[in-house]
Parts: structure tokens; C-alpha cells; sequence
DNA sequence: CAGCGCTACCACACCCC
DNA sequence: GGTGTGGTAGCG
């Protein structure tokens, strides 16, 4: 819920900042469409929200690519285009080197990881033999828990090593088998490396003392509360069965005894001697960057490339080259979509409990509402910071909440403590302003537990008049209304008539994410940027046209 | 003018004894 | 003093 509402004052604040300056189109620009060459996607965003809106309008196959162009500090621009185009540019290596995939969150993907461990701090440590170990165990847990056959020769194996650092990714290329999103990818990851939790937490430094006999299985259910069972669901949408871990079935599978796995191969030591696991569980995290095939970090210069023990060799196409095909299969998000398709879920106790929670939510809050910064009544705001900035103290506003009952605004105020009641500011404790539409008057009262427990509350102030006058539209409104308009308890919109701004009204507007807002910025610091990293070398076969650049400032 | 998502950590408010 | 919460540095 509040990540749906993060989501949406960005995209607000995005949108506001892209009117303001492009206010409107000027210009015509007609454009014949030329059916003899395939369409040409390519654009380039600041903001990775604005790449994904776009993705949303394409009726193309297009995907978000982040691009590193700042050594010092990892900014990224986000590039939109298709896996064809961005090949055709990417394979010469000439420019776009240091390229991203954006793992989208909500997306079918791959079984991935990251493996890296410090050679320095770990000597004994044989990388190949902890991939080789890893790997069989992942397939042992894929064949237990979703029924799922594979082995070495469907794991992509990228080697991204140096002197340092053993450091490789396993894409996983399962047929017809993919998870529901990289939550449940990370889900899964967690839940088969528990045993190893076990080795880290404990501290006699012994790393290959494993409790046996202890009874649990491959798998535990703890920390990770869940279920595993094969409870086949109907039809997933478009794309067939969902296969999904469910509690019954995990204790089966528990009960049958099952020794516990060594997984101490797994425990390395990170330079200041603590141990981890030589598995990164950072990067099942939602719109994860994930380094593509022969992109290296920058600033440095080790790109992914195929690891020398990689077992995996896709299969030979007239059409598609076989760099090609690897790159292909090196792309987490690019799921081969089949009716057979399996999508496995893996859930924790935590994000079963939401779900209940949201689905049985009862409308015990749905006669007031609340939020920070900014009311629905930006004038109401205004007056208030007003009140609050004297003295050379500046207030803001924390929070606010909105009583419908009695039509009052209740301000949570920060920085400035005032209180009338002791007449000086409270030193921990903050105030509150409240704003009561009804009788169109203000009052203060606190936080502090003093004049909370003598149930302080100052002399009521006269609104000004521009605060009422807007009420008084309000209340004319909801007069015409009085006839159809009987909803305001089911449905907690503040009165239409008081949000003057586009910003609030947008606020409320539940399909904003249906609108194309689709604009690529307009920004000669963006071309530069796009330059820097398109052309990082001149000359050559597949440099990227000036077209591509040129649209990017275009549009 | 311009990255994103997340965790660990800290400081502070609040609550209770 | 324990617990919850908001802000943030820093990591991947």
C-alpha cells in the first residue's frame, strides 16, 4: 500500500516536472512510417519510472536497460529498446560497455545468482568445486520442491574473476520452467541455503561441522516460515500452469527423512575475517540491475564472460548467431513463453500474511485519511506553514490526518515546537495544528505529555478568508451533489471542490497508471550522457548512428 | 538539476514500570 | 529501559 503510494507521487512529481518543461508541442512533426525496416526503438530516460511508462505504451517488445556513465558515483541512465537492437549495437563491444538488464519487479524471470568470494581471504577456497556443489545442490532442491529436472548443462555459467575476486553468475536455463518474479527467486535462494544460515550464526570457527541428526530437512521452514506442495493452480493467465509451494505438502516432504546436506562449502570469509556466504542474497531485489554478458563494471575492465567450467550450450540457429544465442540466454528476464510454461512461486510466512491482510481488510479506516508533507488542501497547507514559520524558525509539516466526521485537520508539525500552553517551544516534544473546517477555526495543541494529560488545547483562531472561501465553494458543490452523492463514508475522497491543483486531483486518480506518459526528456545533458556512453570509441562497423542520438534529443 | 532498492544502524519518541 | 519509528549512510 504505501509503495503504491510512493510509486504514484513519483510518478506525479515526474509528470509535473515534464509539463513544466515542455509545456506544450510546438511544433508538427510528421513522420512516415517506413514498412520495409523494422521499427526503431531506442530512447533513453533519466528516470527509470519514465522507461518503464514507455515500455508500457510499446506494442513492441521492448525491455529497460540501465547504463553506467558516471565512474565516480554509478549514475545510470535507462535505455528502452529490444533485445534485437540493443544486440546489433552491443555485439561489436565498441561502444555501450558497461550495460545493465533491469530484472522488472512483477516479472516472469530465470533462477539466477551472484557468487563472489575474496581470494585473498580465502586461499583454500576452489571457486569451480563450490559452483559445481552449488549447482547440484539447486538442481537436488528443484527436483524436491517443484519436481523440476536439470543439471549443469542447463546453468549458463559467466566468469567475471580477477587477481582479487572470484566472482561469477549462474543463469539458470530451465525448459518451460521460469519463477513468477525475482521475489520469489530470492524466496526460493533463502529457503534451500538455510542449513548454511546455521554454519554463519555459529561461532566456533569449525566450518565443517554440521549438526547431523538433527532432524530437519533439506529445506527448513525457518526463518523463512513456508510451505512447500505442489498444489497445481489453474491456468495462469496467458501463460499456463502455476506450480506453487503450499504448507501441506512441505511437511511431507519434510517428514520424509532426508539427511542434512553439507553446505559448508558454501561459508567464505569477507576481508575482515567474518563469514559470509559465498551466495550474494542482495540481488533478488525488485527492478535488480544485473551486469549483462560481456559488460564489465565501470571504471573497471572484467566483463561477463563465458566461464571456462560452463556447461551450457544453447542450441544452434540458422538465424541467430551463437553469441547471439548466448546473449540471449544470458538475459534473466528473457523468459522463452510456451503454453507448457511453468511458473513456480515461492512465498514467505510474511508475504502470505499480507496478502490475507489485504484481501480480508476491513473498512475500519475508511472514514478518515492520512499522509505526510501535503493535504489534499494546499491552501489549508499553506496557512498552516504560515503559522508555523516565526521567529526565524522555519516548521514543516510531518503528517496529516483528515477526520471526516467532524471535517478537521489534524497537522503533525516538525522543527517548530511552540507551545501556547508553557509559553516557550517544547524541547522533545512536538505540536499540532488543528484546522477545523466546520466552525472555520484553528487551534494548537501537543504531543508533550503534560499538556496531554491536562488535555491542553489553545484559544480557537479565526481561518482567514481565503481558506473558507474555498470551503464555501466546497460546500456549494456538495449541495448540487446532495441528490446522487451519498458515498463519502465508503469512499474517503476529500471534497472535489477544495483540490485546485492538477497535483491533487492526480492524487486521487486511481487509473493514473493507465496514462501514456511517455516523453523522453528533452535535455542536451542527457545526449551528452547518451554520447559518453554510446560513443566510447569512434569509428567501426556497428557504431551507433548520429539518428539514434539525434532522436534521443528530439523527442 | 537528474539512479534505484534495500538493509543496518542510529537517534528519538513513546510507553510502561 | 524496552519498543517502535523516522531518517540515513552505505552497499549491491
Amino acid at each position: 500500500m504505501e509503495r503504491k503510494w510512493e510509486a504514484k507521487l513519483k510518478q506525479i512529481e515526474e509528470r509535473a516536472s515534464c509539463y513544466e518543461r515542455k509545456p506544450l508541442s510546438s511544433v508538427y512533426r510528421p513522420r512516415l512510417s517506413k514498412p520495409e525496416e523494422p521499427p526503431s526503438i531506442w530512447k533513453l530516460f533519466h528516470r527509470q519510472t519514465q522507461a518503464f511508462n514507455f515500455v508500457k505504451s510499446c506494442k513492441e517488445d521492448v525491455h529497460v536497460f540501465a547504463l553506467e556513465y558516471k565512474v565516480d558515483d554509478g549514475q545510470r541512465i535507462y535505455l528502452v529498446t529490444t533485445y534485437a537492437q540493443l544486440w546489433f549495437y552491443y555485439k561489436s563491444r565498441r561502444n555501450l560497455l558497461h550495460c545493465y538488464e533491469v530484472i522488472p519487479e512483477n516479472a516472469v524471470c530465470k533462477l539466477y545468482f551472484d557468487l563472489e568470494y575474496n581470494k585473498l581471504a580465502n586461499p583454500e577456497a576452489d571457486g569451480k568445486k563450490m559452483v559445481a556443489l552449488l549447482i547440484e545442490h539447486v538442481c537436488k532442491a528443484l527436483q524436491e520442491l517443484y519436481r523440476v529436472d536439470c543439471s549443469a548443462e542447463d546453468v549458463f555459467n559467466l566468469d567475471s574473476s580477477t587477481d582479487e575476486k572470484f566472482s561469477r553468475h549462474l543463469i539458470f536455463q530451465l525448459h518451460d520452467v521460469a519463477f513468477k518474479d525475482n521475489i520469489h527467486v530470492g524466496n526460493f535462494v533463502r529457503k534451500i541455503l538455510q542449513p548454511a544460515f546455521h554454519l554463519i550464526a555459529s561461532e566456533d570457527d569449525d566450518s565443517t561441522s554440521e549438526t547431523p541428526g538433527l532432524g530437519f530437512s533439506h529445506f527448513p521452514e525457518t526463518p523463512i516460515k513456508q510451505g512447500i506442495a505442489f498444489s497445481k493452480m489453474s491456468s495462469d493467465k496467458d501463460r499456463g500452469e502455476n506450480w506453487t509451494l503450499d504448507s501441506r505438502e512441505w511437511e511431507r516432504l519434510g517428514s520424509a527423512k532426508q539427511s542434512s546436506p553439507d553446505l559448508s562449502f558454501l561459508v567464505v570469509k569477507n576481508n575482515t575475517g567474518e563469514k559470509h556466504l559465498f551466495v550474494d542474497l542482495g540481488v533478488y531485489t525488485r527492478n535488480r540491475n544485473f551486469r549483462l554478458y560481456k559488460s564489465s563494471k565501470i571504471g573497471k575492465h572484467v566483463a561477463l564472460e563465458i566461464a571456462e567450467d560452463n556447461k551450457f550450450f544453447p542450441k544452434q540457429s540458422k538465424n541467430i548467431s551463437e553469441e547471439n544465442q548466448y546473449f540471449l540466454s544470458s538475459l534473466v528476464s528473457n523468459v522463452r513463453f510456451s503454453d507448457t510454461l511453468r511458473i513456480l512461486t515461492c512465498d514467505t510466512f510474511q508475504s502470505k500474511q499480507k496478502r490475507v491482510e489485504h484481501f480480508s481488510s476491513t473498512s475500519t479506516k475508511a472514514e478518515n485519511i492520512e499522509g505526510f508533507h501535503c493535504s489534499p488542501y494546499p491552501e489549508v497547507d499553506r496557512f498552516v506553514l504560515s503559522l508555523v514559520n516565526k521567529n526565524g524558525i522555519q516548521g514543516g509539516i510531518r503528517c496529516w490526518n483528515y477526520f471526516f466526521p467532524e471535517e478537521l485537520l489534524v497537522y503533525d508539525i516538525c522543527k517548530y515546537r511552540w507551545c501556547e500552553n508553557i509559553g516557550r517551544a517544547h524541547k522533545s516534544n512536538n505540536i499540532m495544528i488543528l484546522v477545523d473546517l466546520k466552525n472555520e477555526v484553528w487551534y494548537q495543541k501537543c504531543h508533550d505529555p503534560v499538556c496531554k494529560a491536562e488535555n491542553f488545547k489553545s484559544d480557537c483562531f479565526p481561518l482567514p478568508a481565503e481558506v473558507c472561501l474555498l470551503f464555501l465553494f466546497k460546500e456549494e458543490e456538495e449541495f448540487t451533489a446532495a441528490g446522487t452523492m451519498n458515498s463519502e463514508t465508503q469512499n474517503p475522497k476529500p471534497p472535489s471542490g477544495v483540490l485546485s491543483e492538477a497535483a491533487s486531483d492526480a492524487a486521487w486518480d486511481d487509473s493514473i497508471d493507465e496514462t501514456d506518459f511517455v516523453e523522453a526528456t528533452e535535455d542536451a545533458e542527457l545526449a551528452e550522457a547518451a554520447e559518453n556512453v554510446l560513443l566510447s570509441y569512434s569509428g567501426g562497423v556497428d557504431e551507433i548512428p548520429d539518428e539514434l542520438i539525434m532522436q534521443v534529443l528530439q523527442e
